[in-house]
DNA sequence: AGGGCTGCCGTACACGTGTGCACTTTGGGG
DNA sequence: CCCCAAAGTGCACACGTGTACGGCAGCCCT
């Protein structure tokens, strides 16, 4: 029958329409399939793909003999046949701001490492935090019939109960920034995280404390502000608003704010910034008022990114166990594709670690009461 | 008409019945297929394909009202079936050694950007820096059956020549640490990068430079330590041994290697770093020591992560393009996968970031010729 | 001797999509 | 009036794997 294989060699037609398509075009040369191991163990192919799953259904010699070949031809089974047929893939997608983020990277890894543990592999896509794009990512991973869906900084929030019902597939959310009530998601303890630096710096005698923020609207955003705010007013001092500014998560919006609060009349003799990168730029934009940290002003982070214990002076921050958060949502997620209906919203503890960058507030000339 | 689609309403309750009779898997629920929209459209499916795909061979009426219908039930092509027959996933695997490693990151984000802008996904696998795992995860991904693969820092290298034969999978590494002859790879050109820093020290005045390196014997740490040395022989400066120690790319391995070298009865003005990591740790044992950077001693880093211009002092350092290479290579990947031979090696060059950790030597009391 | 059971294997589907080919219809030209 | 081309559509496969079911030995029991 070797006219069977006749209808390989005719790629240059279609090569011609793929081209037109500009669809790249791989050589048509097949991998072995369970035919080719059955033809050349001479049993027929569901034999060989029971014996590959080590089915009890066929006899042990004939499994290991099938299995010897296999291994020879050195075969793989095609995961994408097998999704068609069993209709999972082993396969889950993640959508994050973007890779490079070291907060994502933690949370990817976390997620990547659970996944593979178990057999999955991890679709990655960048959202760019643009609600369009993420929206339009999540579309594609359906397509790619992923068995799950984790989303880290959702932009879209409530979005997602619609879009679920009509994907069908378990979705779990990470410090989504939009927080609806039917979905599943796992957050940082913010408020108390926020709370905690704050009244880290109110014990150090801070009484002069200003916040860092991230653009506004976000829930995190919200959230560690109301912390800050909760600390402040848990120690009887009252709230100036022209000290709660707006950055935007990243070191060059920090630095702008930073300078603007130190050209004040009355500049802060503290900073809680919204995350790490602010904190980097803020202490840049401190120190290049000719003003020294923690002496003139202390400063801290939210996140404990790697970098923050190597900084001058090291990092007191907010730390958020990031890797554990991406294991956490993709343990949740196996439960959620098993079927089990998991805890719909899980809080994760923030832990406050002191380092060298916030200290005793400078004696000041008592300018305030 | 409208009792057609009273069955896709009912979400709720058919997940009760799925409960009930306790089938813990995924929904049976089949999402809607070609063969769906066929039945409602009046046409057969191969008809529906072909319009979806906007053939000409169809009737561009019929095809505006196939679409129609499609929309309307939310329908999505599934992946995996269209890649099974046509042997083409639009998928590519990619292996780094962890992802919350900032250079992996970056270079991450380079091929994510590329291959999402032509519409392919992208696997995500991590090696830990494993031969072994990073041999397992290959094959797995060639299960997925992947277009294409991006392995980068890989730790097998020349391994890859029979397992491309066998595979059959165009691959493209970046910055192999074992670079073989007949694979595709794009490298940063490594030497001449740690020239350049090394020469920017000696022309500050430095003359007793230390460097630290990575584990010995990857390829990248091999010709970092090569273009120091280089630079040192072309500026007549003999190469002291006890001065290029070894790392372990971190600022673990960097804090007790620099504490090493500052103990020592001679200890240098300057300190060439394998990477910016390593210099981070460098930095904060300098200073432990009660020195500064870099009034006592300067030092140089290689990457430019984000971090570096944040630093305290800002890090003078050899900036790698990574995200830059992550698009070169997969950009090359995607030359490969459509049959074209492409270059094999490509060199990215590198350029020195010059800041402010590296200043002029201190006047020593000229216990050195 | 016949019936039933067990172990092992093959047959015949199914999954959802793409595509070569044959077929029908229409219209135009001879 | 017939023939042929062109346009549009359906039929029948194929892709590689999984699985329900039926069949065929061999054995035990009646």
């Amino acid at each position: 029958m070797a006219e069977k294989d006749g209808d390989r060699a005719a790629g240059t037609p279609r090569a011609g329409i793929r081209r037109a398509l500009r669809l790249p075009d791989r050589p048509p040369l097949r991998p072995p399939s369970i035919k080719d191991i059955a033809r050349l163990a001479h049993v027929s192919h569901p034999t060989v793909s029971r014996a590959l799953q080590n089915s009890p259904l066929v006899n042990a010699e004939t499994a290991a003999r099938i299995r010897k070949i296999a291994a020879d031809q050195g075969y793989r089974a095609s995961a994408v046949a097998r999704g068609l047929v069993t209709r999972r893939t082993r396969t889950v997608g993640l959508v994050v701001t973007t890779v490079n983020d070291p907060f994502a990277g933690e949370v990817t890894c976390g997620i990547e490492e659970i996944a593979s543990d178990r057999g999955y592999a991890v679709f990655l896509a960048n959202s760019h935090a643009d609600p369009a794009r993420e929206r339009r990512v999540v579309q594609e991973l359906a397509e790619r019939r992923v068995d799950g869906m984790v989303v880290t900084s959702s932009r879209v929030g409530t979005l997602y109960l619609p879009l679920l019902k009509e994907l069908d597939v378990p979705i779990v959310l990470v410090n989504d920034q939009y927080p609806g009530e039917f979905v599943h998601s796992v957050m940082i303890a913010n408020l108390e995280g926020a709370r905690a630096a704050t009244e880290h710096l109110i014990g150090l005698g801070h009484r002069r404390i200003a916040y860092i923020g991230d653009r506004g609207g976000y829930q995190s955003d919200t959230e560690r502000l109301a912390g800050y705010r909760e600390a402040l007013s848990q120690a009887g001092i009252r709230f100036a608003p022209e000290l709660a500014v707006e950055g935007n998560g990243l070191p060059s919006g920090a630095i702008e704010a930073m300078s603007k609060l130190l050209q004040s009349g009355d500049p802060p003799t503290a900073v809680c910034c919204y995350n790490d990168m602010t904190a980097l730029g803020a202490m840049q934009a401190i120190r290049a008022r000719g003003l020294r940290v923690p002496k003139d002003v202390s400063v801290t982070g939210f996140d404990d990114l790697f970098f923050a214990a190597y900084l001058t002076p090291p990092l007191t921050t907010v730390r958020q166990p990031m890797r554990r958060m991406g294991q956490i949502a993709m343990e949740n997620l196996f439960k959620l594709m098993s079927g089990e209906e998991s805890m719909a919203q899980i809080k994760v503890q923030a832990e406050l670690i002191v380092r060298e960058s916030t200290a005793r507030a400078p004696k000041r000339e008592g300018r305030h009461g």
